[in-house]
DNA sequence: ACATTAAAGAAAGTTTCTTACATTTTAGAG
DNA sequence: CTCTAAAATGTAAGAAACTTTCTTTAATGT
């Protein structure tokens, strides 16, 4: 782990074990953990009524060099986690603040999404995606259905045949279709609709591999061979687009960035085929995300 | 915007201008942010040789109030940029790596995009968008087509009538049957595609509003009656996918959002009519994206 | 209750930073 | 080309901040 993190979680693991007057000075830290990267040793020390060489001790027992040290490790994780939390001053525009909170809210929750995600089950995912002969993307309703074509759009320039599709009719009868070595790939964030469990279902009769993404502990998750499972708070704030389809995508991207990762030279070549198709569409000589 | 941000974008906007020793220690920090924060002022004096004083001067210049304020920014910046950039331990499993990779980036993107954004071409844009009779979102090729689709998804929940089309001709065509109070919202990384600029041109000849979201300068940014202009550095990396599709999203969250701040009573009444009508499709209580 | 160890403070010693002042450099006017 | 004013830089003193050593106090176990 990184050392940013740390300051804070050895604040918190080692919160009452510290030395009376220590303890009395992680107290105050832990109430103005902004403020303090500002103040000085001495300012703390009067603060909690201490001397400053508590002060000093205290930041050797955490398992920094010295206050100083201490201090920047301190700014460093405070900034990690309240870059986004907007100032307090007020003077932004209307537009700054929805940018601050928007982007702020996809900050945060790739936050939560990282400490959740499952290695292993990212791992496995890959694995089995490297090896699929094609891959279907199934998500129902506009944001998971979207994720779906994300998902096709990404894979198929690993030279993957992939296609997504949102009609729940159509994902079954396609499921029927299936066989040893394709993959079903569900994607849905509360992991109830009937038509991707019974996709899946269908799909697994036939011998298809099934991965899903989907919140933790759902039906679908319990379906399928393998679940990337998140479980993200919806934000209450009814007029800020949830930004969990944001986070799905990302880990889309991540699954795809692997199976990349496992294929080098082929990618590279259909990489280069779809650019060259591009190229006469287009004169532009600078480097373009591939297929806009 | 954020003084955390600020420092380092304050370096990069005043490199070159400083007086002849301060540009000496510029360039230093520069080339040594990640450790700078741990060196004194004199360490700093000495390396680039010049005096205690200028160091102090020089984070005056840039706007700080002396070397200790500047030393807890700059490594706030630091930390904020440097938050998924990985450990140098090298003991996260090849998944850890991914995840960090791809999310460290889409956060770097994101920080990118928020120092570019133009507050007066947002505000502009929402207020455009809230007072449309119909918005058309028009995109080509994979990632952009699937943004149009997201800002359909996201603007037909306000109330608006949205459609998302990926086919150039049927672009064209619709384009000609607009009429003043539509709004055509064209999407494009590159900027580039005939499609988009013939459709744009067609619909302002009918009296539709247009905005795009696309690369600074572009030609389609100079079609449409307002831009909103990002230049965002593809990754060199062929086999990560790229963050910047994710990050035009976000910028379609954040202009959702604000239309919805700007008529929140009817909003709430189609969200609810929309969560409704997906109630009976699932027995689950707790809050879902709406809509998956 | 005593010995031993841990915790805390006082104060001296260092380092680090800022600022006032002196000197040098630069740029522009004549 | 020279002079002058302004800007840039350095010097050095002084203040602030931090660390460490030494001493005192409190706590713990026998």
């Amino acid at each position: 782990m990184n050392k940013v993190i740390d300051i804070i979680s050895q604040l918190r693991k080692l919160d009452g074990q510290f030395p009376k007057r220590e303890q009395r000075v992680a107290d105050y830290i832990i109430q103005n953990v902004e403020t303090v990267a500002y103040q000085s040793q001495n300012e703390i020390a009067r603060a909690v009524d201490v001397s400053d060489a508590t002060v000093s001790r205290f930041c050797q027992t955490i398992g920094c060099d010295g206050f100083k040290d201490f201090k920047i490790n301190l700014a460093q994780s405070v900034a990690v986690g309240l870059q986004y939390m907007g100032n307090t001053h007020g003077d932004e525009s209307i537009a700054d603040q929805l940018v601050s909170q928007v982007f702020g809210t996809l900050v945060d929750t790739l936050n939560i999404a990282r400490s959740q995600l499952d290695a292993d089950a990212l791992k496995a995912s890959i694995d089995i995606l490297a090896e699929a002969k094609r891959i279907v993307f199934f998500g129902v309703g506009g944001g998971s259905a979207n994720i779906a074509r994300e998902g096709a759009n990404r894979f198929f320039r690993l030279g993957v045949p992939s296609e997504a599709h949102a009609d729940g009719y159509f994902q079954r009868m396609l499921a029927s279709t299936l066989e040893e070595g394709d993959v079903v790939f569900a994607i849905s964030s509360s992991g109830t609709p009937a038509e991707l469990l019974d996709s899946v279902a269908i799909a697994k009769q036939y011998g298809a591999r099934t991965i899903s993404l989907t919140r933790t502990g759902s039906k679908l998750s319990q379906a399928t061979d393998i679940s990337i499972e998140i479980d993200i708070p919806e934000d209450q704030d009814i007029y800020k687009p949830s930004a969990s389809r944001l986070v799905f995508a990302a880990i889309v991207d991540v699954l795809a960035s692997g199976v990349a990762r496992k294929r080098p030279e082929p990618v590279k070549e259909y990489l280069r085929r779809i650019r060259t198709s591009l190229v006469s569409l287009s004169k532009d000589v600078r480097p373009n995300p591939i297929g806009d």
